[in-house]
Order: C-alpha cells, then structure tokens, then sequence
DNA sequence: ACTTGAACGAAACGGCTCGTTTCGTTATAT
DNA sequence: ATATAACGAAACGAGCCGTTTCGTTCAAGT
C-alpha cells in the first residue's frame, strides 16, 4: 500500500519529546502483521520486532495490545456509509459493495475482523467498538431519512436500526470467511433486505 | 445449572479406558471458565486446575484448546431453529426471541461469542463453525419453505440465505453485548425483516 | 491367578512470551 | 550548561504452554 517496509531506517531518539517516525514505524508494523498473521500474531513483543523499535517505546504511548489495535483500526480509511445515488435499494447496494470491497481487497476486513474478535475478550475493546458503531449508525441512518422525505419508506422504519439490520449480513459473512460475493448475489441480497423496508 | 462444582470427589484411573467423571469434570471447568471469565480466561491449564485433572489427560483427549472449545460447544442444547407458528412473522420472532433467551439465560452466549472469537484466530474454529451454520442455515431454511408453499413469501426469496440474514441482526447484538431486547423491540426488528419476505 | 498395558493426577521440565527494569545514547527544553 | 525525556537494546522475573516422569489404579488378556 504505501511501498515500504515497517522499518526501513535505523531511528533513535530525537531528544525529549516523541518520535513520528517511530510511531510510523510501529502502526505500520503492527497493521502488517494482522495482516498476514491475524490476531493470533498480534503481541507487542512480535510489534516491536518487526518495526525495530523497543517495547518500552511502546509500551509508553500504547500501555495495551488492544489500545493498539485500536489506534490501528482508527487510522483506517473508512467507506462512505451513507452513499446517496436516490434510491434506496441502490444506496445499500453502494453500500455493502463498498464495505465488501473494503474489506476484501484492503487491510480493512482483518483489522476489523480482529477488533471484534478482540472485544470478546477485552472490555475496553468491546466499549469502543460500541461507541464506533453508534455513531456509524446515526451517520448512515441518513440514507433512511432521505428516503423518508422521499416517502420511499414506511414511517415507522427507524434508521438507525434499520441501519444496523443492513450492515449485519455482511457482518456475519466478514466473521465466517465468506467476504466473496459476486454482484448479482448481493443484488439479491438487497432485494431480500430492501423489499420489507419499502412503503407499499 | 447441575448445581455441582467441576470437581466434587477425588478421581483417578478405572483401569485401561477413559474415565467418564473427569470427562464430565473438565467439560463442566471449561464450561464455567467461558462463562465467568471469557475466552481469555480460557486454556488448557485453567481448566485442569479446576477440574482437579492432570494436563496430560487433558491433552490425550483434547489435543488443542480449540477442540476443547468446540466439545464444549457442541454438548450445549440448542433451540429449535424452525419453530411452527403457521405464520411467517410469528416464525421468526420466535426463534429469534428463543436464540436471544437461550444466549441471555443460559451459558449459551458466553460460549457460542468463545467460538466465533476463535474462529478469527484459528483455522479449525473457523472451518467448524462454518459447516455448523450451513447446516443451520440448511434446517431453519423450513420455515421459509413452508412459508412459500403457504404463498406467504415471494418466490425469489432463497430459504437459506433469508435464514442467514435473519439471524444476522442477533448475530451482532451478541459479539457487540445488546443482547437485552425488549418483546415491543424484537417485534420491530422482525417487523423490519419480514415485510420485505412477504408477497405483495 | 498373574501379567500387561492403559488411564489417572501430581509434579517438574525446558521453552517461550509478557510486561518491566536497566543501560547508554540522543537531543530538545529550560 | 544542565536537566529532562525519548530512544533501542538487552536482560530480568513471572507465568503459561506442551511434554515428560512418576507412582497408583484397574480392565483386559493369558
């Protein structure tokens, strides 16, 4: 993605106050190896390792592995969640072909596979998750509420647990390993979803 | 829930075949270790702690942890993935109102959030689960079947991929901790679901 | 009746990872 | 000029992992 290497120069200290190359170094090794190990591969030990750096460097600016991975995954790029193409049907298609995409062709489907597996273990990890997600969803709801100005959908739909609903196959398809949709099966996908969410 | 600790009565050996208490016994420990202290908490030496069992009797009968983990899994009672209410609606309110009793009441949850967790770590949770929700999927896909020769669904819906989709929104509610739904919210839910299921 | 062999729990092992501490170095901040 | 703080490297003790050893308990086979 960006063409270098974790660690490509030696660094040392650049007097009292904090390294960016170090901090480069060290969210950019830390990405790599979720990348290519998962979670499993993911210790502060392994970190430090591959981004030359000294764990007590990062044990001083990241106290734990999930405060890490969680600086990791907030330095994504994140999709468009509310994508306005006018209908509502194709916004979701937009949608969730822009998540799958995401997340089959970037770094973003491990990294986030691995920040929810980490909040079933970790609190901390399963507090920023939910904070995450909430604000996501009244972000996205927005693709319901124009819809009803457009009176495209029924009154009582509540957007952002309409919202939610949307997001949750592609969710369980991202957990089991099934990220591969072709476009027509997602097509069919929506269709299932959107049908209900339409006014008669 | 037995109302019996993991390790009630001292055992040892009943001569050349495996001994069915301390089967028993170490099932029950990891069971409880799932439940009181997540996923993290749980390795093949905790549970041999608690059950009062050696670690090599551990180890003959469970070579990794993930197959221990799985074990666990597989000797919980589930809930009937197709319930019969003779309505499309009432179908699947009600089976998601039993999953969402079942991972709230019972150990269910503890457990089942332990093996997806897993399963983004580890292959062979990964391929476990996997086969475990197609057939799932194959099963619960009954009340979508029955429902079509009902004529109360559309005909392009596809049984087992509704089934996925609806169990989806319960699926994150437990990885995200909000399993705690009122009837009048479930009912919404369903609502959001299965008007898009229904022919017009 | 006797021997063989397997399962059992307990203990100890070597190896590894974790989070911390120590060290010498670098360079900003005062 | 001095004090302070960050840096990477190395080493530390603690704890866990998977294995091995040990003495004991009995079913299975002769």
């Amino acid at each position: 993605m960006t063409g270098k290497k974790a660690a490509d120069a030696r660094r040392t200290s650049i007097g009292a106050q904090r390294n960016p190359a170090s901090q480069d170094a060290i969210l950019q090794a830390a990405e790599e190896i979720l990348v290519e190990g998962g979670l499993g591969s993911f210790s502060i030990e392994a970190v430090a390792r591959r981004a030359h750096a000294g764990k007590p460097t990062i044990y001083r600016w990241w106290p734990t592995r999930t405060i890490l991975l969680l600086d990791v995954y907030h330095r994504q790029k994140f999709v468009d969640i509310a994508p306005d193409t006018g209908a509502i049907e194709t916004d979701i298609f937009q949608l969730l072909s822009d998540l799958l995409e995401f997340w089959n062709t970037g770094h973003g489907g491990a990294v986030f596979r691995s920040v929810i597996a980490e909040a079933q273990t970790d609190p901390a990890a399963s507090k920023a998750l939910a904070a995450y997600m909430a604000e996501r969803y009244q972000q996205g709801g927005e693709i319901f509420r124009r819809a009803k100005a457009r009176d495209e959908v029924a009154d009582w739909v509540v957007p952002e647990l309409a919202m939610e609903i949307i997001t949750s196959f592609v969710w369980k398809r991202l957990l089991t390993d099934r990220l591969e949709i072709a476009p027509e099966q997602l097509r069919l996908v929506v269709r299932h979803l959107v049908h209900g969410l339409k006014a008669q």
